[in-house]
DNA sequence: CCTACCGATCGGTAGG
DNA sequence: CCTACCGATCGGTAGG
């Protein structure tokens, strides 16, 4: 009896832990995506959760590392879609498709985060940001990979100079979280079919 | 002979405060650009001119003035640049050429410039944040009249979305900000060209 | 252009 | 999770 009601304690104590950490997430999220992480203080954060300045550091360690996790976890969302999104097609233009669909789906679902990520890692020092570095790294090497494999199978020009096409893919899509907001009467879905007639078309007649 | 010093004596003196404002200018440029506008401090650009903080005082009126005046230059190259660029070419396809031509050149002149430019002004307040805004929105403007001149013409396609297709286009250009250095083996008009060979034909064989 | 300094604010902590 | 506080640093100024 008294060791079931500890259990529950505990889960209950770890529960609100969790959804204060949640919280704080979702506020520092806002607020870096708005002002930058430099300009935005720990007592920005704190009043936006509705804590004193000194209770955010019972859920978190510092506020580079409350960056860093942001940050972290925003990469992630974008690797595994793009995994999936690979995997899902077979053919290098029905993949790039795919790729992109996944690219504004994810703005959609959290154009904040996604600008945070974006932007905001470049705040990071130390071991957090060589990681990100090297997910960036691996994030274009996707495109690399795509547009190659495309340029090899015949589906892609081989007459285009295929690290620029990779930059202009990456600008396109880094802009995209710029403007899109996933409100609007235009669906990431349309805006990602158009963006896809764009880069594969090309603007000419 | 007393007046003619007098005056040359106000001339020199005019010089050296001329230069002096260069360099704080310059190396402001660079620091805004590695480290961002929040995270430099006045003493930062102070030891980097090899001045005391309070000395900068002397130059400029305020951090914030003298941020506005870095981008307000920066916008305003570009906007002349682009100017030049669409008054030389008759057609829209030559223009777009040349537009990309104009980008290229003025990021391989000073890529901190530019980079300060295009991220920095979002820490503007009052008045020279609603002229940055007022002046991008001009600048967008050039390429959405130039597409849809192109689309009238028959020149470009007029089965895609003008919009995005205007929104690749800026994109793909901002983001050249960050690789294209200027130094490397490829000149600006070189990687110009292969932009707007991107652009303009698509990825599709 | 320097000396000397201002009040405000910063990220973070000890102790409860 | 709060009270109370730390040393460091911030943009900027008065007076010379």
């Amino acid at each position: 009896m008294s060791d079931r009601r500890a259990t529950i304690g505990v889960v209950e104590e770890s529960t609100a832990k969790r959804s204060s950490r949640d919280a704080i997430f979702a506020a520092t999220i806002a607020l870096f995506s708005e002002r930058g992480y430099p300009s935005t203080s720990m007592r920005d954060i704190a009043s936006a959760v509705g804590l004193l300045p000194g209770s955010l550091y019972v859920h978190i360690s510092s506020k580079e590392q409350l960056l860093a996790d942001i940050v972290e976890t925003g990469i992630d969302r974008f690797m595994v879609a793009c995994r999936e999104a690979i995997e899902a097609e077979k053919t290098p233009a029905a993949r790039f498709r795919a790729l992109i669909h996944a690219h504004m789906a994810l703005i959609a679902e959290d154009p904040e985060h996604v600008r945070v990520a974006l932007h905001q890692w470049k705040y990071l020092t130390g071991a957090s940001r060589t990681d990100v570095m090297d997910k960036r790294r691996e994030y274009e090497g996707i495109f690399q990979t795509l547009i190659a494999d495309g340029i090899a199978k015949g589906e892609f020009s081989d007459k285009l100079n295929p690290r620029i096409a990779v930059l202009t893919v990456i600008g396109t899509l880094n802009w995209t979280s710029e403007w899109f907001h996933g409100d609007g009467p235009e669906t990431a879905d349309d805006v990602a079919d158009d963006i896809a007639d764009v880069l594969l078309s090309g603007l000419s007649a």
